[in-house]
RNA sequence: CGGGGUGUAGCGCAGUUUGGUAGCGCACGUGGUUUGGGUCCAUGGGGCCGGGAGUUCGAGUCUCUCCACCCCGACCA
């Protein structure tokens, strides 16, 4: 490709309203440019790209004897109530209605259709196992697009969808995908770690996220330093470790707050920490009214209350809601005379001696309570910190920032049960089919490979994933003997199978050498005024290593180069 | 959905307080200059000042309204 003919333009300053580092490159070397809120033009080096990631990913598939195939992106109302995730994906998916009146949604993804797909074509466990695939625009109408292409309304995702005759067969599939995975990402030098994970709307046995470590990261990870434990921290478990002490049993008292609600404002009042308070909330969990308890420093994980509720949704209640149970939006608490509801707590407060809680009454409290002063249940219900230990062996967690790109699935019969898919086994019995699927989001990939290669300067894109491996720079294109013996390097190394940027457009020599480094082409050509003794210059983009070589050892030159980049 | 903010040239912004011919930098065109790290000079083009309604002799500026986008929150009960 020669410059003067490649869309491409680069930008000296930096955007305004991206927030991450990687968005800002991307924005800077005229990769994407934001259409609306969540959606991007992918200009023509972009798209690139993500046709080379396309590459790798589609090889990766290959090894797994994945079949690519297509799905519609419209799926039937009809059809995503028959797995319960109309309602469960529900704002999530865009949907609309034809001239009929059906309705439809723009598949956020496609696991029904998977399993459609495997009941037709399976008859007996010789068909079995199967797995296939595609590569296609996903549509989630988003809370709130934010971090550019991380979490945008539309993107390019790589779907997977294996089926088997037993939870064996699919456990060794899964773990092989999970090798797959990481070696797809090393491939592209992203490095990312598998952690376990909470399954969400998607449901199944276990899942488990591929995240890549970056400080811009949307989810917090914890890993264990003794055991090779790693999980998302919604997911990490916080062992119950503490006795009930109920020595101040009883000597609780009403103090007037008045017009003080949040934890804050009461912090600074009675002069007492954070921890010092027992949070109350109320929640909504299908229609049930529970409430929570945890300290009040903390944070309810609300993955984890769903889960011990086995709630399909959960909200926090309405104000008539608390109305209900006999207490006031904002005062809270366990004590009193309250109906109609559950009350959990979180195992740390059974420690709790003397603490403050709302009185159930408008502009009261209730000072110096203790756990033993109220009943409830107890269960873990906070987010893990770097105080806790491994739920595995005790060892020190350390939390960090990550990017989640993959997420792999053990479904089960999540699926095959609600669409009856069956084959029939050896014993002549119908059986139903055991299910997984595997996800990949290709723009996030690209936003991880930009946040873990670049420098001040721009891009330092590995050559796994560079669209073109070599920039050839002419220093002054009225010079003809610099052209023509560029354009002869570029036809030969274009011959040769090697992709060339060939720089030739009419800028002066800064402009050209300050893009190589924003693009992040892997190696350089600089023909100059060096052609005159015979030479031209080398560099290597991620070394910095500079060279100058007679012309005829040129090809030669960056042939080696390559190899030893690859 | 709640709160805050911003909409002015392709991009980044000033101008709005106090109404009076729409500006700057980058980018772009032309001429010259320079020529191995984003040259310099001159000159030019480009705007429904987010949309609509109003107040006014006159609105980018004031009022009302709608829209879009951004940030924070959406659990702090």
């Amino acid at each position: 490709m020669k410059y003067s003919e490649f869309l491409l333009k680069t930008q000296k300053e930096q955007p305004s309203d991206v927030d991450s580092t990687a968005m800002s490159y991307m924005v800077r070397s005229g990769m994407v440019k934001k259409v609306s809120a969540g959606l991007f033009y992918y200009m023509p080096y972009f798209n690139m790209i993500l046709r080379k990631v396309s590459y790798h990913l589609r090889r990766a598939m290959d090894s797994m004897s994945c079949n690519e195939m297509k799905f519609p992106i419209l799926v039937s109302k009809e059809t995503l109530e028959k797995s319960g995730r109309w309602n469960a994906f529900g704002k999530e998916m865009f949907k609309l209605t034809d001239r009929n009146n059906v309705e439809f949604a723009i598949s956020p993804t496609n696991e029904e259709y998977a399993t459609l797909v495997a009941g037709s074509f399976v008859r007996s466990y010789n068909d079995l196992p199967f797995s296939i695939y595609q590569i296609q625009q996903k549509h989630r109408d988003e809370i709130r697009p934010r971090n550019g292409l991380v979490r945008a309304r539309e993107f390019t995702m790589k779907d997977a969808y294996s089926f088997h005759e037993s939870v064996a067969d699919l456990e060794d599939y899964y773990k092989r995908m999970g090798k797959a995975y990481t070696d797809f990402f090393a491939k592209l030098g992203i490095k990312t770690v598998p952690v376990l994970a909470d399954g969400g709307a998607m449901g199944g046995i276990y899942c488990h996220e591929y995240m890549a470590i970056g400080d811009e990261g949307e989810a917090d990870i914890a890993f264990c330093d003794h055991c090779s434990y790693g999980a998302n921290l919604e997911t990490v478990e916080c062992r119950d470790i503490y006795k009930e002490n109920t020595k101040f049993k009883g000597t609780y008292k009403e103090i007037i707050t008045k017009d003080v609600k949040r934890i804050v404002d009461l912090t600074s009042m009675l002069m007492r920490e954070p921890k010092d308070f027992v949070k109350s909330m109320v929640y909504n969990a299908d229609g049930k009214l529970v409430m929570v308890l945890v300290r009040g420093d903390r944070e309810v994980n609300e993955a984890k209350l769903a889960k011990l509720l086995k709630a399909v949704s959960l909200e926090l209640a309405t104000e008539k809601e608390i109305k209900s149970i006999g207490s006031v939006m904002g005062f809270v608490g366990p004590i009193g005379n309250l109906s109609k509801v559950r009350i959990i707590a979180d195992f740390e407060i059974k420690a709790m001696t003397i603490f403050i809680v709302g009185a159930n009454k408008k502009d009261v409290h209730f000072i110096d309570v203790n756990n033993a002063d109220f009943k409830c249940e107890w269960a873990d219900l906070r987010f893990a910190d770097s105080n806790d230990v491994c739920p595995i062996c005790g060892g020190k967690l350390n939390i960090t920032k990550g990017n989640e790109l993959g997420h792999i699935f053990a479904l089960g019969t999540r699926y095959t049960d609600k669409f009856n898919t069956t084959f029939t086994d050896k014993d002549g019995k119908q059986k139903i089919m055991q299910m997984g699927c595997y996800g990949i989001g290709l723009e996030r990939t690209v936003a991880s490979i930009i946040d873990q290669h670049h420098d001040e300067k721009g891009l330092i894109l590995p050559l796994s994933v560079a669209p073109f491996k070599v920039d050839i720079i002419v220093v002054d294109v009225k010079k003809p003997e610099q052209l023509d013996f560029a354009n002869k390097l570029y036809e030969d190394l274009e011959n040769k199978e090697i992709a060339v940027l060939l720089d030739d457009r009419s800028e002066r020599a800064g402009v050209k050498f300050n893009d190589f480094e924003l693009i992040g082409l892997p190696i350089r050509v600089t023909v100059g005024k060096a052609l005159e003794r015979g030479e031209v210059e080398i560099d290597v983009r991620k070394t910095g290593e500079k060279l100058v070589v007679k012309t005829e050892d040129v090809e030669k030159t960056i042939v080696n180069l390559l190899k030893k980049l690859n």
